[in-house]
RNA sequence: GCCGAUGUGGUGGAAUUGGUAGACACGUUGGAUUCAAAAUCCAAUGUCAGCAAUGACGUGAGGGUUCGAGUCCCUCCAUCGGUACCA
């Protein structure tokens, strides 16, 4: 192929990366004398299955776009990083001894070469990885400000907690309105007179970044914490093992202090209604009313949330989440085994289970009692797993009459069941709707549920026991993770039992040396085997978890305006220059996690006068995910004489119950068709993969077999669904070989081609040669016979129209982020000129321009051989000439009752009267209206025409 | 369970936002070119009936609004994402 000029992407591609790296043509830097645009991706985690296709789909859309920015005449940051903490890192390192950071440092290498590979145009000067010390640093720094910070519910922002010692040491908690765990009445004599644990404790109730009890899931043969993810049926997903809720002190960030502010200032983001509706829910805002009830023979009362206060005449038990604070002290002698065995149900319960599974109703009876604090009435304690810890304050009113949850208990347990609310003018009101009117309910007879909800407020808060609240759904982020591979906290505990942050000379903490990274006993935390690490100079003990994964990526995007500043998070200067991120595009999957937790600590930062907005992302798409097929074995949940039991997939039968293991792609033959399955070899690669299973039984047709024993044949069908491409499913498709074989100009106009960019759809390749026909004629404009002809006369009125057509087509579809009828209409616009045998210089150059965000390569090699010296990316982009594009006359469709059955041809310019009389004669109309009743004619100009007979 | 999204030919999808359903591609079939293949080009291609003209049906299912519904409303089904320690 060499020497003729037919289009080589291997050539022209080493040839422009090599040539762009060389002239820095993405290098960007602060420039006044142009608008900023901000264009961010969400910024991968560095697997070691490398990038998959499901990866660039944002990171093209994104290039494009900020390519066509640059044209139109921006500045435009386009940064790309890795976040690069995580599990998966820790647990190749558990399993090989190899370090994260080195498994880490060659997996974003690879990220690095495969990013280059498709041509984008990001600044590598200014890259970041979150687990880079020089990074982490500031990720310390940030969570010591909101450890230093309280919110401050009247000046309605976050500050320094040396102002609330100033206050408790000068006034108690008289007057102190902020946020915190749990109300406190302190007075100063209180406050001055405890230890320093004492005040530790105190202050814990109000610091941003706090430490408190809270739960996880442990699984003792593992010995690790599991996500909710990984425990299924209450046993581990890996291995089968069972699992328990263990109560730890870990850290938390106060994200619900500013619920209210990240529900309220959502109206302003120019997000999609679906992702905006995802956080309102997330946050859940509701409104009721805080009651306390009395225990009998007891000092404390059980603190309610109830959005229903207008039922408590309907309350006939009370139920305590299992973990909460009280049951052990409520539970009597009597009901103790019973309340014993429940909680070791529960502790073998996800999160997910318990409130998925509304139909099973399940609870125990604590043996005490409430208060009414109406009627005065006894009313029992029950524990039961619908009641959340963590939600409300943990504890129910319950009240059978209107809430289906309650009702099903109390008829299971058989509690009675008052009617409170008549509902007989709304047939078809479920029991949560708030319509009726209250009956049996005292003061409260004949009101409207809405008045009798403010009647009861009024009547709780003059009785002193309860009083108008909100509400919100929204929890405090568990932010300690027992793990290595992730930010130590910058933070000590000094022998009178002070917690302390680390002064900013002392950061970045750096991660102790280890060669285990297996969690200690006792679910503690990798770093606590490092002892000498844990002791500080001056003898204090430094914290050993670690932080979660959206530590760090809770604020990357500040970091890139200014990524190598060794002095702040980012200098004042940038931050106030590319101010917020204009385009932000990535995944639904961090529509509620990711998002809420930047926008907390953007809005934190904002308080603290660091940032200018009070929001990060103005404008957010959501990509679709490229999905893949996942394959997985069936394991039996009972095991075959204690060894773990794989069937193959027509094996399965109605009465057992199995769970999927995911397998790797890599191991299944017919990969994605129902005759996919693992072949002996798939089977001895897949245990010695996940040596859990290597003593498994793998039943197929021919019966039960074992790793290790030389059987001939054995093929285990597996199960194939269509899900999202994951690390965790072990599903990833690589993009380096689709490259390699079509260029990455074609790879990147095929992912766009595929569909609208939201949505989701399997991955494939079965259409990529029509894109690889459109670049190759393109080129065909070009050369023809191996040489460059391009003619420099004049085009025709129809060459300037379909390249005008073409402009004002791309720069809409480009501006609504529909690339892919974008892609059509270039597609459109090559078949017609090639038609036309095209090769104007004055049409073609135009039309580079236009394809150049797409199509990089290509185009700039055109470009060049069209004798420019500057870079096409640089050129800016064509103007669409309206003028152009008129046609003097429009086809109409002509309907009979809505169906088409003629069309007409007409002047541009033609009255409705004369559009109607020409549709009238068409030999069509008169077949179809013949001897029947015309009863209306519809004209639409410029669209349609239906006749009503 | 709850929240959000999606559903159109054999396949990916388009449809100016209530106005010609199936653009643009893939695939398939037939033809041209070729010793042959690749590549390229031309034609056909929603389903059913028909030689054809043409007609009937047709946007997950069922109802409704409208001169007109893929698009709006109601009910249902299926699939996907999230559900707080995967990131």
């Amino acid at each position: 192929m060499s020497g003729t000029r037919d289009f080589n992407h291997h050539e022209v591609e080493q040839k422009w990366k090599d040539h762009w790296e060389r002239t820095n043509l993405y290098q960007t830097k602060i420039d006044t004398s142009k608008p900023k645009y901000y264009v961010l991706d969400m910024f991968p985690y560095p697997s070691g299955a490398g990038l998959h296709v499901g990866h660039p789909l944002g990171y093209i859309a994104s290039d494009i776009f900020s390519r066509y920015k640059t044209q139109k005449g921006f500045n435009v940051l386009h940064p790309m990083g890795f976040d690069a903490f995580g599990l998966p890192a820790e647990q190749y390192a558990i399993k090989t001894g190899v370090h994260p950071a080195k498994s880490t440092a060659k997996n974003i290498e690879q990220y690095i070469r495969q990013l280059s590979n498709l041509g984008f145009n990001y600044d590598w000067s200014n890259a970041v990885n979150t687990s880079d010390p020089e990074y982490y640093k500031w990720t310390q720094w940030i969570f010591i400000q909101l450890f230093e910070h309280y919110y401050d519910l009247e000046q309605d922002k976050a500050m320094p907690i040396a102002d609330l010692k100033l206050h408790l040491s000068t006034s108690g908690t008289a007057g102190l309105h902020a946020s915190c765990g749990e109300e406190m009445e302190l007075s100063q004599d209180d406050w001055n007179n405890m230890s320093l644990a004492q005040k530790d404790q105190v202050l814990m109730n109000y610091r941003l970044a706090y430490r408190k009890v809270s739960y996880v899931n442990w699984c003792e043969e593992l010995g690790t914490v599991l996500a909710n993810d990984e425990v299924i049926n209450g046993r581990s997903e890996r291995g089968n093992h069972p699992v328990e809720k263990k109560a730890m002190k870990q850290w938390s960030l106060r994200i619900t202090a500013y619920a209210e502010r990240l529900l309220s200032s959502l109206d302003h983001l120019e997000w999609s209604d679906a992702l905006k509706a995802m956080q309102r829910n997330w946050i859940g805002k509701s409104q009721g009313a805080q009651v306390f009830f009395d225990i009998e023979n007891d000092t404390r009362k059980i603190e309610i949330f109830t959005t229903r206060p207008d039922t408590i005449f309907g309350a006939t038990f009370m139920v305590l989440a299992p973990e909460h604070d009280y049951v052990a002290d409520l539970t009597t002698d009597d009901q103790s085994d019973e309340i014993q065995k429940y909680l070791e149900y529960v502790g073998s319960r996800s999160e997910r289970e318990r409130m998925s599974e509304t139909k099973v109703v399940s609870g125990a009876f604590t043996g005490s009692y409430a208060i009414h604090p109406i009627t005065g009435n006894k009313i029992p304690i029950w524990i039961a797993e619908y009641v959340l810890k963590d939600y409300g304050t943990g504890a129910i009113m319950a009240v059978p009459s209107d809430d289906d949850r309650d009702q099903a208990f109390a008829e299971k347990f058989q509690i009675p069941i008052i009617s409170v609310v008549d509902k007989t003018d709304f047939p078809d009101a479920e029991n949560h709707d708030k319509l009726g009117t209250m009956i049996n309910s005292d003061f409260l007879n004949g009101l409207s549920v809405k008045d009798a909800i403010e009647r009861m407020i009024k009547e709780l808060e003059s009785l002193k026991i309860g009083k108008r609240k909100l509400n919100y759904r929204l929890r405090d982020a568990n932010y300690s993770r027992q793990r290595y591979w992730g930010e130590p906290f910058p933070i000590c505990y000094t022998p009178d039992g002070e917690t302390i942050a680390l002064d900013i000379e002392n950061l970045p903490l750096e991660l102790p040396e280890l060669d285990d990274f297996k969690p200690a006993s006792g679910a503690q935390s990798p770093l606590s085997r490092a002892k000498d690490w844990i002791k500080t100079s001056e003898g204090y003990d430094r914290e050993t978890d670690t932080m979660p994964g959206f530590a760090g990526s809770s604020w990357y995007f500040l970091r890139y305006m200014d990524a190598k500043n060794p002095n702040e998070f980012a200098s004042q200067e940038a931050i106030n220059y590319w101010q917020e991120v204009d385009l932000y595009i990535g995944g639904t999957e961090h529509a509620v996690g990711h998002l809420m937790y930047s926008r907390f600590w953007h809005k934190f930062l904002f308080d603290k006068g660091l940032v200018p907005t009070d929001e990060p992302f103005k404008k957010l798409v959501n990509q679709g995910m490229i999905q893949g097929v996942i394959e997985s074995l069936s394991l039996k949940q009972n095991k075959t004489d204690g060894r773990h039991h794989f069937v193959s997939a027509e094996l399965r039968n109605e009465g057992e119950e199995y769970l999927n293991i995911p397998i790797l792609i890599d191991y299944v033959s017919d990969y994605g068709l129902p005759s996919s399955s693992l072949s002996r070899a798939g089977i001895e690669s897949f245990a010695a993969w996940m040596p859990d299973y290597d003593k498994a039984i793998f039943e197929d047709a021919s019966g039960h077999h074992s790793i290790g024993k030389p059987d001939d044949m054995l093929t285990m069908t597996t199960i194939s669904e269509v899900g999202k491409m994951s690390k965790s499913k072990y599903n990833v498709v690589n993009p380096d070989h689709v490259v390699a074989k079509y260029g990455a100009d074609c790879f990147r106009m095929y992912e766009m081609f595929l569909g609208p960019i939201e949505q989701s759809k399997p991955w494939d390749t079965n259409g990529i040669d029509g894109v690889s026909k459109f670049l190759r004629k393109l080129w065909s404009l070009f050369y023809t016979e191996e040489k460059l002809q391009i003619s420099d006369i004049e085009p025709s009125a129809e060459e300037y129209k379909i390249l005008h057509i073409t402009i004002d087509k791309v720069d809409n579809y480009i501006q609504k982020l529909a690339f892919n009828t974008a892609v059509s209409s270039f597609m459109i616009c090559v078949n017609e000129l090639k038609k036309l045998n095209c090769n104007k210089r004055l049409i073609l150059e135009p039309l580079l321009k236009l394809l150049a965000p797409f199509a990089p390569f290509i185009t700039e090699e055109l470009w060049e051989a069209l004798g420019h010296k500057e870079s096409i990316h640089l050129s800016t982009y064509p103007i669409y000439d309206e003028s152009k594009t008129k046609s003097s006359t429009v086809e109409y469709p002509v309907s009979i009752n809505g169906k088409k059955r003629a069309s007409i041809t007409v002047d541009a310019n033609a009255s409705k009267d004369d559009i109607q009389s020409v549709a009238m004669q068409q030999e069509a109309v008169q077949k179809w209206i013949e001897g029947k009743e015309i009863r209306k004619v519809i004209v639409v100009p410029g669209r349609m025409i239906n006749i009503v007979v």
